[in-house]
DNA sequence: TATAATTAAATTGTATACAATCTAATTTCT
DNA sequence: AGAAATTAGATTGTATACAATTTAATTATA
């Protein structure tokens, strides 16, 4: 089966093209608030937590202390957040969001919105498309 | 309305970390074939056309030639490709496939299933899927 | 209880991504 | 034709990603 090995069968490349398409779109709105994609997505775990420890954090968005430890420095020094080790258990780090962090909430509500809109799906087609998309992530 | 920022409800989130799940299950498979993910789908491109400048490559691909140089230059020290300048308008660099990297195609031609059916999707929700995430490509 | 095993972050090394800029080749325009 | 504008790749700088390893702290076990 040839077709097999053509770039329009395949799934996992849409996914990775919107992934990238729509995180570009993210780009405006987050420059105003001095965040990265992936910052923003941490900080979005944050404005529900206030606290958690790496792990955690890790956890829920899919990325090792490789990747986060770096970002996290850096949001630290943008003040958004803090790193504090646990007292309970020294191998722990615990992220805390800070007054700052806080304030950027009210500055992002908006933007899902705003991106979303140029996603051009029905109502259907969005749920249809998150439905799918958690499935996958629960299969994983 | 604060629940527009919970990571629950953010339809970027999960398309970015499917993408993310879904190329770590290739990474085995990929291994074998001394190929990352982005350089596979390059190879992908010149499966089927054989040779195809950088600019249109990136266009394919959604890839700029930031991300494009440095890894055709690896393909090339691999001996997948070559890259020649255009005699015609000396701008362009074609990247042409090599018989190295025709012989590629057969040892991954089961790759596309073998990945797919780790996603426990059933047809009409594949179907959809890809629906819908070149509606979204298309559109933006 | 001393040692082994496990765990959480940090570190190292490699490979993207991409905005912004630069350079060289080609077109367009006057 | 010659200057200006455009175009294609390459380069630079910053920020992920992630596998593999290391380090320090905690837990399990002989």
């Amino acid at each position: 089966m040839e077709d097999n090995l053509k770039l329009s069968n395949q799934l996992c490349f849409p996914l990775y093209a919107c992934s990238k398409e729509i995180i570009r779109k993210y780009k405006p709105y987050l420059d105003k608030l001095n965040l990265t994609y992936t910052q923003y997505i941490v900080m979005i775990v944050l404005w529900e937590e206030k606290e958690i420890n790496v792990k955690s954090l890790g956890k829920r968005l899919f990325l090792d202390s490789g990747t986060l430890t770096p970002l996290l420095k850096k949001l630290e020094e943008k003040k958004y957040i803090e790193r504090v080790k646990s007292t309970f258990d020294e191998r722990n780090l615990i992220i805390k969001i800070t007054n700052k962090g806080e304030e950027l909430k009210v500055k992002a509500k908006d933007i899902p919105t705003l991106v979303g809109s140029c996603l051009n799906l029905s109502k259907d087609e969005t749920i249809e498309l998150y439905k799918i998309l958690y499935k996958i992530l629960n299969n994983l």
